[in-house]
DNA sequence: ATCCGCACTTAGAATTCGGGTC
DNA sequence: GACCCGAATTCTAAGTGCGGAT
């Protein structure tokens, strides 16, 4: 590696620092503690109509920007905006972020791209190749409910080929019975349970053979999403039941009888009662304004204030069934449960170019409350119930069309083969379209993944360039180019989102790297023994809390500096960058380069890396995996992915604890069981074949004794260090599955260990494909 | 050149499942 | 067999970014 191509030292990351910080960051999340509320910063927010007037300003700014050639000469002097206190965003117990990782620059390794080919749309060739599956991997439809007509389009196999498959299935059956227990012990209920295990296991043998090897076929041409769809629609939410005789609604401590559609509505809010939402104030009002227009006239005219609303029965009511339905008897719950599956089976699966794929949200989302995260503008609001008329069917011409409920006709069927989704509407909050998609675990889905891990390992390749550009461009005598260069180093340097603009009073107010303000950020030329130290403090995605103090290159300091002359608290930082211009720019150094590619770039590299460090393959399994879940977290620390602690955290840890307690307690007894025999055997000599079993099995038992105590205690550390970290989000759209899958054959364990089976399914084409040498 | 609608990914919370324990 | 708890799944909000209309 050229030398140029480096960041310089102060910037890398070397791997002992790194390692130190995996093995502290643990005890540092765990001290950390509560953080101190956004406004204790001292930070004040501007009025709407102040960054209106922003936006506005920098709208013009856009145009004119063309012409400006001095840095920071031409700083606008911005209104003065008006303060306005806010309301405290309970920000809850997130953990402080005290310090980041950044990848350092490897090798670069030319990328795979090959594998996002673009070529031949040959159909007969595809319909050979398609063929070919069918005959190999025989799907069998009387064992996969479908809806009728899809199963009919996919009896495509014969009855022979089904036969040899089943003979063959039981050859298997029998094999696994002769040398596993399962069938020695019957259990007590043994009859049905182990039916239904058997069932099982063949279930996911079936699966298993079933699974559509799209990864080996080749891809469509461009924009083509199938060829084929076919589907059963979206499946409708029940009609509204009214409130039987009993429940009663009061206003000012008179009963009320509620016309139907206003009946629904104070269902809404009763059934939201226990919950925090119902006691904001945006919330109440922005419901009862909108109850009020389900009124009835006469029920408006009377309901005027909603402190007088009592919804006491109904809300005891709701109680009431959802505790019934707890208690339901077993019978119950398994009507209910097959009368669910009935449901997915009918509704859940679509045909997709002769493969039946599973459909990701198949129900329309059922009427309610809004709850926007965070201080929502819009929360409370009410969310309409969708009907038939609202939604837009995709499939194809040839398919048959799904049926829309009686008396009822759909707004329209298409046909296009662009898109993926198979069925939209509207939704009246926001006025955004919503979609039914397929479920992760589809072709359409996985390929889109696949290729996204491979612009990501492209990045790997021109990363070392890109970094220097944006270096050098720190010095740019034109201002929009020099904070382009100081948003793209946040951007790889500490993983931010590219931060869109956003329309005013629509949404909750959060920011990405572009659209960070002046109040977002605290320089300090000196900080805890470091020099040049960004404070960040902004609410992100899902007002998700993002706090960090990181050191910066003194050119970045600098910049910022003279980015923050004559602005107010909520002034945007880089007023003459957006999004836009940031992507065009990327993707003129890289084909489908975007803000965004950084973020899996830098996620993936990270674990790579940090699995390299952490991991021996002489460790337990307890431990192998104890280090997977750390490097993991190192990814999500980086991204930012909080979570609540949960509610049973300290409950569940003082479990464990004392369950560790326990263990300690029978090895010391077990060793000491052990010392006894190792006396008596000594004593009687060692021709007493039944003391030295004796003390075999005693120290086994010793053994046995500390690895469940390692186990556990593995646990407890990973479950601590993990309090308010989630690693889901990481794992399944940041990790690129292959290093995952690597490592564990390197490692020697099963991909059960970290996935689990819908991950498994979903990352099915990693799973598939990556050999033991993969690399990032 | 800019705006905006659209499509699709990413996100944490809520709910449900299922296996272990008493 | 009831109950409890962590894991898995579902739900849907909230982002990103492309590309066509203007």
């Amino acid at each position: 590696m050229l030398p140029w191509r480096r960041f310089p030292l102060n910037e890398v990351n070397f791997a002992a620092q790194k390692l130190a910080f995996v093995i502290k960051y643990s005890s540092l999340i765990v001290s950390s503690g509560k953080i101190q509320d956004c406004d204790g910063m001292g930070s004040e927010r501007v009025d709407t109509e102040g960054k209106a007037r922003n936006k506005e300003a920098k709208m013009k700014r856009r145009k004119s920007d063309h012409g400006s050639t001095r840095a920071g000469g031409d700083a606008i002097k911005n209104n003065k905006k008006t303060p306005k206190t806010r309301e405290k965003t309970d920000l809850g117990e997130s953990h402080k972020k005290v310090m980041v990782f950044k990848s350092e620059n490897l090798d670069s390794t030319i990328s795979a791209s090959e594998s996002v080919k673009e070529t031949d749309n040959d159909f007969s060739a595809r319909k050979g190749l398609k063929r070919k599956w069918v005959q190999d991997e025989s799907m069998d439809s009387s064992v996969i409910p479908t809806s009728k007509k899809i199963k009919h389009k996919l009896g495509e196999n014969s009855d022979e080929e089904r036969k040899t498959k089943k003979s063959n299935k039981k050859m298997q059956k029998k094999v696994k019975c002769e040398d596993s227990n399962e069938c020695k012990k019957p259990k007590r209920t043994k009859g049905e349970i182990e039916e239904a295990r058997q069932l099982k296991i063949k279930k996911k043998e079936e699966e298993e053979q079933s699974r559509w090897r799209w990864w080996e076929e080749e891809k469509y041409e461009d924009g083509v999403k199938w060829r084929f769809l076919e589907h059963s629609g979206p499946y409708f939410p029940p009609e509204y039941q009214p409130l039987p005789d009993n429940v009663h609604f009061y206003y000012d401590g008179k009963k009320v009888k509620l016309s139907l559609a206003a009946e629904e509505v104070a269902l809404f809010f009763a059934q939201m009662l226990d919950h925090e939402y119902t006691t904001k104030k945006v919330f109440r009002e922005n419901f009862f304004k909108d109850w009020r227009k389900e009124m009835t006239d006469a029920e408006r005219s009377l309901i005027q204030d909603l402190g007088k609303c009592d919804f006491g029965e109904i809300h005891a009511m709701h109680k009431a069934k959802v505790e019934a339905r707890k208690n339901m008897t077993k019978e119950e719950k398994q009507a209910l449960k097959e009368a669910n599956q009935k449901i997915v089976d009918e509704f859940g699966y679509c045909l997709l170019d002769h493969h039946r794929e599973r459909i990701g949200n198949f129900k329309i989302e059922p009427p309610g409350l809004f709850r926007g995260r965070g201080e929502h503008p819009k929360q409370g609001m009410l969310k309409k119930r969708i009907q038939p008329e609202d939604i837009i069917i995709n499939c194809s011409k040839e398919a048959c069309i799904p049926v829309p409920p009686a008396g009822h006709r759909w707004k329209e069927v298409r046909h296009d083969n662009t898109v993926t989704w198979l069925v939209s509407w509207t939704e009246n909050i926001q006025g955004s379209i919503k979609y039914i998609m397929l479920n992760a675990n589809s072709k359409l889905k996985g390929e889109k993944d696949w290729e996204k891990y491979e612009v990501a390992r492209k990045l790997k390749s021109c990363v070392d360039n890109i970094r220097s550009q944006y270096r050098s461009d720190l010095k740019s005598r034109q201002m929009s180019t020099r904070q382009r260069a100081v948003a793209l180093y946040f951007i790889d340097k500490l993983a931010l989102r590219a931060g869109n603009e956003k329309e005013e009073g629509e949404t909750a107010d959060t920011v990405g790297c572009c659209s960070l303000r002046v109040e977002h950020i605290t320089l300090h030329e000196q900080m805890d023994g470091k020099e040049y130290v960004v404070e960040f403090d902004f609410l992100g995605k899902d007002s998700i809390r993002y706090y960090n103090k990181v050191p910066v290159i003194k050119k970045v300091f600098k910049n910022l500096k003279l980015f923050l002359e004559n602005k107010q608290p909520g002034d945007e930082l880089f007023d003459r960058l957006y999004t836009s211009m940031l992507n065009k720019h990327l993707s003129s150094l890289m084909p489908g380069l975007t803000a965004k590619v950084f973020r899996t770039y830098n996620a993936s590299i990270t674990l790579q890396e940090q699995l390299k460090e952490l991991t021996n393959k002489s460790d337990s399994v307890a431990e192998k995996l104890l280090s997977y879940n750390r490097a993991n977290r190192a990814v999500a620390i980086l991204c930012n992915h909080q979570r609540a602690p949960p509610k049973t955290f300290d409950q569940s840890m003082a479990t464990l604890q004392s369950k560790i307690d326990a263990r300690k307690e029978q090895l010391a007894l077990a060793k000491s069981g052990l010392k006894q025999a190792k006396k008596e055997a000594k004593a009687k000599g060692s021709s007493e074949f039944k003391l030295q079993t004796l003390v075999e099995r005693k120290k086994a038992a010793v053994k046995r004794c500390e690895e469940q105590l390692l186990k556990m205690e593995i646990q407890a550390t990973d479950r601590e260090e993990n309090k308010q970290i989630a690693l889901g989000t990481s794992k399944l759209n940041y990790l690129d599955p292959r290093i995952s899958v690597a490592w564990c054959k390197n490692m020697g364990l099963p991909v059960d260990k970290i996935y689990n089976k819908s991950q498994r399914d979903k990352f099915a084409w990693a799973i598939d494909m990556t050999e033991v040498d993969f690399e990032f």
